[in-house]
RNA sequence: GCGCUUGUGGCGAAAUUGGUAGACGCGCCAGACUUAGGAUCUGGUGUCGCAAGACGUGUAGGUUCGAGUCCUAUCAGGCGCACCA
């Protein structure tokens, strides 16, 4: 009977949706699993061949758990807002609102004909106000809290207010934006309005002027994983430094535990290691200097204490405050030009132009340990945002230093025996120090590290630098809070007004606070965002309701935030609410969280690994501090999938024809190749007449052909629509069905390595379900039968469910499909119509190919969905039983062993061990003395001399 | 520069974890059937060689009776971070 893969898709597909099979509820008497794809943002192209394979992965597995007597959850959302649908709208004026309906609508039909087995009752997208409710409550959480080191957790900020009002800043032990140093008198003798501004210095989500990634052309601030080269991540256009009022999350807060956090879950080594380095954790010495001829003191960061007496200048970043402090009047001209050159450079600048710049200050520093006069330097290779923002130059141990002190012909001062600095810095850690001090030098407390491997040295420095309170050991992260404002329309509003210049959080009961309506998506004419277009932006205290900004005047409205959040707001905590998406009353009830904890597997891109995936996990944190999430990490394990490129072809046009030669005989001719759709090319072979209507300038191409056929070459490009070479699914899927696509996709390589795409090996695995349907058919009919069947056709299976159940745990799917490939060619040839054997192989099949198992369980006279099927275990004892396996033996220690068919007699294995014996170098020598051998089990060949 | 990762036929890739390298699929070759098709089926297909055989997992060493697998060095590609003191 023919394998009629629309017939049988249409059909399963129309019963799972009208059966709702897909449906799931927290269920106490089953065991949970979590499964969950990284939710697409749908952008207006569609989906590509590409897309789907992460989802197909993530849906064998839901499926297998499922067939494990797991309750499995296996949502799928939309990350609807976004920069592409805004931009779209300025370009059409077209409501990003309307397109992206549009575009999920596709989505949506193209998700549904690969047969995945998506909960779509749980549905959740970004911009849709029931679900940005619990956006915009988080946010007015983080804003409500503060990060106590001591309990290791965020905490209300009615707590800290509360030390505040009774000791001041003493005692505490919190994150903070910079360290301030206050009574209770003094806080309690504060303006309303001074508190706040005390209290945002430790708010979770707070209002702080920063140096941001400004992008001009996007209009918008950009978080630092969005930077890339320094230029936007979306469109590359250039960013600029520039000081802003923006919202921010206080992120490094957590920057601990979300290092120590990598330990206990299962993602790989590279993601792990590449948030590991984003973290950049330091551990290292605070050090104070006092400035020669003053009482202005100074703190540096350095993790090399130890070559404190190699410090032959000091470097402030041009945007210290202490510039101004230090600068003496003689140098103060140098300094403002050098400070003017240094602003106008863009951060692509300085990253492609790496000359070494500077000015003196004109001040000098006091080396705490001999009492040295530095002189202090300026210079933009030291940074702001990082440590103290000042530096002590060590140009004999640092290359940075070196360059700079080789520029500027200041001393370098080598500290380590045997280097040598005269051409470049030695910067390893290891070595024995010398010069620390110098022969003869006088030091505090005669503090020597001589003769200390370096290692030893930074110890010793800590300790002394510690006990004569010259400063404190210090950890310093790399990671920067994330701001959370840009100046667009399509996010996520923030529940915020602004009166007297303080934010004020609208209360909680009056969340949502609904997008509003504008008339036109650009950046207002007074270079506000386009918010600021908004009719009715304001906040009336008195109702609690929006209303028009012509009230503003009065005394209870006040004006609206006017930035929207960005796209990592929405995504960080939706996992949460696929938990339980229609809970009007909270971000997600208790029970839900409890039931379902966290996600246990998360399948996405690798791309992802400094943005979102650290997004997630310290708002997951935060929420964990809070008691919303029941777990401290969201996301249990994490498979990254490659991605799919694309296989571009060529056809080959002779100079000034419209001729055009096959790949075969090009280098006859001067050609020119040229991108044609892949579409139009099957197995490398082109449709001439495809071809001619393509464009309208082929119409009358002519073809040289090799054996008549038309080749073209190819190449892997990235798949993309300048390159022709975008297959889409929909196409693949009407001709060969969905179950071949999924097979396919699987079969392609290793999951999370990424592949070109081929379509010339599809026709393999159509094939191969052609076959696995033949196997139920006798002719036209189905044809199984209850009988017994044969010992070997139960061998076939029950390897076939060992290698498949052993696949899918490991993720390696792309040696499964040959392990049914195999198999069922085995079935094929035993004749095998047993039921025993092909009932279980469909449920084997069916987490691949639903759509054909499922029609095969069906025909089988079952009722209910193979869905609901369970799961086949391996019985060794069938896959023992065909062979023997033979340790040979010499000396009394096994050197190897040796396969056989259980039928092999005693005599045809003695044979074999001569074989070995003879060929093997190391058995000279040696004799067999004995075989013995018993059908399943090992057995042994012993060799004597 | 630092970190991670990958190198196996014409192509995508396997290899029970130290034991017959190249399973399976694509492609190619030959044959069968044929209503001539980009269908189906059967057999073959690492390289050199008429053959016996030899050589083969980026390169060079090493450990071992035995290495794609372990160790050392080296080369090449991919990814991440990158003036972070």
């Amino acid at each position: 009977m023919e394998y009629n893969h629309q017939e049988i898709e249409a059909r399963q597909r129309k019963a799972w949706a009208a059966q709702g099979t897909y449906r799931v509820t927290a269920r106490e008497d089953k065991p949970k699993y979590y499964v969950l794809n990284m939710f697409p943002y749908p952008s207006g192209a569609g989906l590509h061949v590409g897309h789907p394979l992460g989802y197909i992965a993530s849906d064998i597995y839901a499926r297998y758990k499922r067939l494990q007597g797991y309750n499995v959850l296996n949502p799928m959302g939309y990350d609807a807002y976004g920069l592409p649908a805004e931009q779209y709208a300025i370009q059409t004026g077209q409501h990003p609102a309307v397109t992206t309906e549009k575009n999920i609508a596709r989505y949506r039909e193209q998700l549904d004909k690969i047969g995945f087995s998506f909960d779509w009752s749980r549905e959740v997208r970004t911009c849709d106000p029931q679900y940005y409710h619990w956006t915009q409550w988080t946010f007015e959480q983080m804003f409500g809290s503060y990060y106590c080191y001591d309990a290791g957790k965020a905490k209300p900020i009615a707590d800290l207010v509360r030390h505040l009002e009774a000791q001041g800043t003493a005692g505490l032990h919190v994150a903070e934006s910079e360290s301030l140093d206050l009574t209770a008198e003094q806080w309690r003798a504060m303006s309303e309005t001074e508190q706040q501004q005390v209290l945002m210095n430790y708010r979770l989500a707070y209002l702080g002027e920063t140096m941001v990634n400004w992008c001009p052309k996007l209009g918008t601030v950009l978080a630092n994983d969005e930077v890339v080269d320094g230029v936007s991540e979306r469109g590359g256009y250039p960013v600029v430094q520039k000081r802003m009022k923006q919202w921010c999350l206080r992120v490094s807060a957590y920057a601990q535990r979300l290092l120590d956090g990598l330990d206990t879950i299962d993602w790989s080594d590279s993601i792990k290691e590449t948030q590991r380095n984003w973290i950049g954790r330091s551990e290292g010495t605070e050090m104070q200097f006092s400035v020669k001829d003053s009482d202005v003191k100074f703190t540096i960061f350095t993790t090399r204490a130890d070559t404190i007496f190699g410090v032959t200048f000091m470097v402030l970043a041009p945007e210290s405050e202490l510039v101004a402090t230090l600068t003496t009047p003689e140098q103060k001209a140098a300094v403002d030009a050098y400070l003017e050159a240094t602003k106008k450079r863009t951060e692509r600048e300085r990253i492609a132009d790496r000359r070494v710049t500077g000015v003196f200050s004109g001040a000098y520093a006091v080396n705490p340990f001999t009492g040295d006069a530095i002189p202090v330097w300026i210079s933009d290779y030291v940074l702001s945002g990082y440590g103290t923002g000042a530096i002590m130059a060590v140009p004999a141990h640092d290359s940075r230093d070196y360059a700079f002190a080789k520029h500027f012909g200041l001393p370098i001062i080598p500290l380590v025996e045997g280097a040598d600095v005269s051409e470049q810095s030695f910067d390893a850690k290891e070595g024995i120090v010398m010069n620390s001090p110098a022969a003869g030098k006088q030091t505090l407390d005669g503090f020597t590290l001589n003769g200390l491997t370096i290692k030893e040295a930074i110890a010793r420095t800590k300790a002394f630098v510690e006990a004569h309170h010259m400063g404190r050991v210090k950890v310093n992260y790399r990671l920067r809070d994330a701001i959370f404002s840009r100046q667009r329309y399509w996010g996520e509003p923030f529940p915020v007004y602004y009166k007297d210049g303080m934010p004020h959080m609208i209360p909680e009961t009056c969340l949502p606070l609904l997008l509003p309506e504008v008339s036109k998506f650009l950046p207002t004419e007074s270079g506000e965002p386009p918010l600021g277009n908004a009719e009715c932006w304001a906040w009336d205290t008195k109702t609690n309701k929006v209303v028009s900004n012509t009230l503003i005047d009065h005394q209870s409205v006040f004006p609206l935030e006017l930035s929207t959040m960005p796209g990592f707001a929405g995504s960080s905590a939706y996992y949460l609410r696929y938990m339980d998406p229609h809970n009007d009353a909270a971000l997600i009830g208790s029970d839900a969280a409890a039931y379902w904890q966290s996600v246990d597997l998360y399948v996405g891109g690798s791309e992802h690994a400094t943005g979102h995936l650290i997004y997630s996990r310290f708002w997951d944190k935060f929420l964990y501090d809070l008691g919303v999430s029941h777990s401290d990490e969201p996301f249990r394990k994490l498979v990254n999938q490659g991605m799919i490129q694309g296989r571009s072809n060529f056809v080959y046009r002779i100079k000034d024809t419209n001729t055009f030669v096959s790949l075969g005989l090009k280098q006859q001719y001067d050609t020119t190749p040229i991108h044609v759709d892949v579409n139009i090319v099957s197995g490398d072979v082109l449709d001439v007449e495809a071809f001619r209507q393509w464009r309208p300038e082929y119409k009358d191409a002519e073809f040289i052909l090799e054996d008549g056929k038309y080749v073209c070459g190819w190449a892997v490009e990235k798949m993309s629509k300048s390159m022709y070479n975008v297959v889409n699914p929909d196409l693949i899927v009407e001709k060969y069905g969905a179950d071949t696509l999924r097979l396919y996709e699987m079969f392609l390589g290793p999951i999370s390595q990424s592949k070109p795409w081929d379509s010339n090996g599809i026709d393999g695995c159509y094939r191969f379900l052609k076959k696995l349907w033949n196997l139920y058919f006798s002719g036209d009919t189905f044809a199984i039968s209850d009988d017994a069947p044969k010992k070997e056709s139960l061998t076939t299976l029950h390897k076939l469910i060992k290698k498949v159940t052993e696949d899918i745990e490991a993720f390696s799917y792309n040696t499964s499909v040959p392990a049914f490939m195999i198999a069922v060619g085995e079935l094929q040839q035993q004749k095998c119509v047993s039921r025993a054997v092909l009932e279980p192989l469909a449920v084997l099949l069916a987490p691949f190919a639903p759509h054909i198992a499922e029609e095969l369980w069906h025909r089988m006279g079952h009722t209910d969905s193979i869905c609901d099927a369970q799961w086949p275990k391996c019985d060794e004892q069938y896959l023992v039983a065909d062979s023997v396996t033979v340790g040979v033996q010499f000396n009394g220690k096994t050197r190897f062993t040796l396969d056989f068919p259980a039928d092999a007699t005693a005599q045809q294995m003695q044979d074999i061990a001569l074989a070995a014996e003879q060929t093997a170098k190391y058995t000279e020598g040696f004799k067999v003395v004995k075989v013995i051998a018993v059908p399943g089990r090992i057995v042994n060949i012993v060799l004597k001399k």
